[in-house]
RNA sequence: UGGGACGUUGGCAAGCGGUUAAGCCACCGGGUUUUGAUCCCGGCAUUCGCAGGUUCGAAUCCUGCCGUCCCAGCCA
């Protein structure tokens, strides 16, 4: 992959490598840097998660360091190993290898207990008896400082029998947790004594039933992060909050202490990244899963036919800072057009067709057009494309009454075949309904390959198969999955819902796509730009053997659809 | 009314006391083109949330306002 993230593709070094820099000008880690992606198992990851990954294994990288993977797995209830699995295997697509790093805090919970007991013994934190409400209660509020617990100044010894009773399953759930002995006062909420143990008789999916009691995340992130040596502990501004507990605990147990340092998560516009917003979608069957490819989810966008590396180069487009952003969903999709535009065979399929019968071409008579796969890469050779009397374009590219600036087919006007014959359309077909059912239309034997002797000049250019030799295929169409560029901008008192925001139009269906024949052989995760229309993948689910099904991944820039859009409104 | 953070063009984002205030996306022109795609060329902040101050000189330093985001889970 080289080291082309180094160097924010905005400009000099972003603040986080700066502050590495700095770190290992000082000495500070005698020069070692250490990162780690902490995920919780309990849901997939998003692209919002591949900025982190990306930055995390990337500053590894580039300063000689290493990135672990480290599951973050402190809370049974909502944690599974299917989470784990896809996890994993969603990191490793987008490109990074944590090599052996692969640790789980639940590997720390021995370990944990016995910093706690630590702390205990030093008079740090307590057995506290209050109720769940009653702690919220003394906790105060953002501008009332709190209450001390009435059980907040037992004895060390007192507190450590009571802690080893909520190990042993001696005192049940909800009973009492323990608690740092901090501030009740403490302007920081997040320092006023938070919980570090709560009692809870589940099943992990790693430790089994060996405990009973289970950390916080609060207490256990830190901790991790020393344990395994971290140097630089990188997440998101949601945390700086907690950087003073964090610093807090590993100042008491005198442990190894990284720095954290927070950055921005990533926002895209006419999409959602919380995890819960994202489960609603898919519990609420907005979508057909996880992997569904109008999903801002890897597996999702994945499915749609995204690429590593147009998401790294996405990533490295848009840097590193600490302010609050929301990036336009066409940086996306324009990373992702620069590296398809390059890389995919171009191809002919017809979504919406109109037949096109050539009155002057021989019936019976087929000719195979040369074509060129790619023209960005000599590399990618030619193709063969059938050509008969009997073709279909695109319903869209006829109009019977054009206005000026329309330069495809219509009556009279000469348009030119991709890769085939100029054709002047002659005469429109229609039902009893009046619906345009088919045009006569007479070609230029002269003109083969798409050129005259004449040197006659055509406005248009327009894509086409032939009638007899379609491959039919469904395609789908996707498009923003809502309508609102922030979907989440809502008033919910006035009874808003945001997921009202969502695109009932961000999928269309074309059952039976007709498909220039070469697509007979497309394999499942293959790409190709069907001409004029956009970038398509073969779906790896829905496809068998002959039989392709594609999925949209990004449309071509369309100036024309842009101009009638605005002729409109 | 508490604490923490952040405010540079439509969206990102460089800039770290002396620059005509980078670059990318978007947008708007113009050229090339057998994809209205790609590609190329040009335009796009006399101004850095606002107001004062320091300085020969401020987006950069100081002070005060204003705005936005985060925090009251036995979630992460």
């Amino acid at each position: 992959m080289g080291d082309s993230n180094r160097e924010s593709a905005t400009g000099g070094l972003d603040f986080i490598r700066q502050w590495v820099e700095h770190d290992n000008e000082t000495g500070r880690f005698a020069g070692r840097v250490q990162t780690r992606f902490p995920p919780e198992p309990n849901g997939y990851l998003h692209i919002g998660h591949a900025k982190a990954i990306n930055l995390d294994f990337s500053i590894a990288r580039e300063y000689g360091g290493r990135c672990s993977l480290r599951f973050d797995d402190t809370n049974p209830d909502r944690e599974d190993v299917e989470y784990v699995d896809a996890i994993k295997d969603d990191i490793r697509w987008l490109g990074f290898d944590w090599g052996e790093h692969e640790y789980f805090a639940s590997d720390y919970f021995e370990t944990l207990y016995e910093f706690a007991e630590q702390l205990i013994k030093k008079g740090l934190a307590y057995v506290d008896e209050l109720s769940a409400d009653e702690i919220r209660e003394y906790r105060g509020t953002p501008t009332e400082p709190g209450r001390n617990s009435p059980y907040r100044d037992r004895s060390s010894e007192e507190n450590l029998d009571l802690f080893r009773r909520m190990r042993a399953g001696e005192l049940s759930e909800g009973r009492c947790v323990l608690r740092a002995k901090i501030d009740m006062a403490h302007p920081n909420i997040n320092m006023r004594d938070p919980t570090m143990y709560r009692i809870r008789f589940a099943h992990h999916h790693r430790t089994g039933d060996t405990w009973c009691i289970y950390p916080t995340y609060d207490w256990a992130h830190g901790q991790s992060d020393s344990i395994e040596g971290v140097t630089h502990s990188l997440c998101t501004v949601e945390f700086e909050n907690h950087r003073p507990l964090y610093d807090w605990f590993l100042d008491a147990l005198e442990v190894h202490h990284p720095q954290q340092i927070e950055f921005a998560p990533l926002n895209l516009t006419y999409t959602v990244m919380s995890k819960r917003k994202l489960r609603e979608l898919v519990e609420g069957g907005y979508v057909s899963g996880w992997d569904d490819p109008r999903m801002p989810t890897l597996r999702g966008l994945r499915r749609r036919g995204y690429t590593p590396s147009a998401i790294r180069e996405f990533l490295r487009r848009v840097g590193v800072s600490k302010t609050e952003s929301t990036i336009d969903l066409s940086m996306l999709e324009y990373c992702l057009r620069e590296e398809l535009n390059r890389s995919a065979n171009r191809v002919m399929v017809v979504l919406d067709p109109l037949k096109v019968v050539i009155e002057n071409y021989p019936e019976g008579e087929v000719e195979e057009m040369e074509a060129v796969n790619n023209p960005e890469d000599e590399s990618a050779g030619t193709r063969r494309v059938p050509f008969s009397r009997e073709l279909y374009i695109e319903r869209g590219d006829f109009m019977e009454d054009p206005p000026k600036k329309f330069f495809r087919l219509a009556p009279g006007r000469e348009v030119r075949l991709k890769h085939a014959y100029y054709i002047t359309c002659r005469e429109v077909v229609r039902d009893d309904t009046g619906e345009i059912v088919e045009l006569r239309c007479t070609y230029d034997p002269e003109s083969r390959g798409g050129g005259t002797p004449d040197g006659r000049k055509v406005k248009g250019t327009l894509h086409w198969v032939s009638a007899a030799h379609v491959l039919n295929a469904p395609v789908r169409v996707y498009d923003n999955m809502f309508t609102a560029i922030d979907p989440t901008d809502v008033d919910e008192e006035s009874g808003e819902r945001w997921i009202d925001n969502f695109n009932v139009n961000s999928l269309v269906i074309y059952e039976s796509a007709m498909c220039e024949p070469s697509l007979a052989s497309a394999e499942p995760g293959d790409r190709f730009q069907f001409l004029r229309h956009g970038y398509f993948c073969v779906d790896s689910l829905d496809s068998t053997a002959g039989a392709p099904a594609f999925n949209r991944t990004v449309a071509l820039k369309d100036t024309w659809a842009k101009l009638q859009k605005k002729e409109q409104g």
